[in-house]
DNA sequence: TCTGTTAATGATATGTTATAACATTATTTC
DNA sequence: GAAATAATGTTATAACATATCATTAACAGA
């Protein structure tokens, strides 16, 4: 069994324990994601989809699809770029600290971090002292790949 | 003389000094942003200029200016948000520190803020743990201000 | 098993941000 | 005033995203 295949099958549980149902489509996006190093748009999405499996997906049904798996989780959508990852986390049993991202700007492969609570904390101070405060824990930072350098 | 005329003056000035210069267009669009609490997208601006001084830009032209006064350092271009704000410190004289932005999700209000060089260092520190470098010293924060609230 | 209900997906149109490529007009400089 | 450069106009299109309405699949109760 593939390391996709075994993260699906998880993903499947978790979501008939939720009450939701994992379909077939979005069981491809899903993969689509998972196979992916790079973070992907809700177009490329489609391109893979058509590609790998021979499913002509909407642009619609691909954005109702990566909104239900972000709903469970499973999904990251990253604001900055545009794009969507696979939860680094699905087949894990314990529970995580908020992600954070790295986006490189320049190939988007995407690494999923912690930040230690200190930062995040000093940081959220000074947001707060300007009286705003985040809008998400999930920070995402737009940076450049050690392969891409500067 | 009104706050917005003393900034498009000394924008001029800077312009002059740089050998380049702030045409009445560029300053139409700086005054759009200089006016505004709010960041605004390139469509928003063009709506401005129309309305104010019965100006129709096309968009290729503001996306144009929004280059040029960014170049000049006049203007932030916030990816987060994909819209544009003036820089709050075209009448001063001294230099700054980099800008990080604020910028609520609901009302698109924008705060320039200064985070402390010790908190950027222990991010940028962790960042490249990770193996990625920030892309640009300019941070934006998806942010709440306070009117807005959660 | 039929049937009504909800969930999932399809189809079409359009909105928003942005850039490419090429044309024209204004401004400067000699 | 002609050549060069800077600024702006025009048109087309790309990429990401959502609204709306229609259809199909799955499921639960009679």
């Amino acid at each position: 069994m593939t390391s996709t295949a075994k993260v699906i099958k998880h993903a499947k549980q978790h979501c008939a324990a939720r009450g939701s149902k994992l379909t077939e489509k979005r069981s491809q996006v899903l993969k689509g994601l998972l196979e992916s190093k790079k973070a992907l748009s809700a177009y490329e999405l489609i391109d893979y989809c058509r590609e790998k499996f021979d499913q002509q997906l909407p642009a619609m049904s691909v954005y109702r699809i990566l909104e239900f798996l972000e709903s469970e989780n499973l999904v990251h959508r990253l604001e900055l770029a545009k794009k969507y990852v696979a939860c680094s986390h699905i087949a894990c049993d314990h529970t995580h600290e908020t992600p954070q991202f790295l986006i490189c700007n320049s190939c988007n492969t995407v690494e999923e971090i912690s930040i230690s609570n200190s930062i995040i904390n000093s940081l959220r101070s000074t947001i707060s002292k300007a009286g705003f405060h985040l809008a998400s824990p999930q920070l995402e930072f737009e940076c450049y790949c050690e392969a891409c350098g500067a």
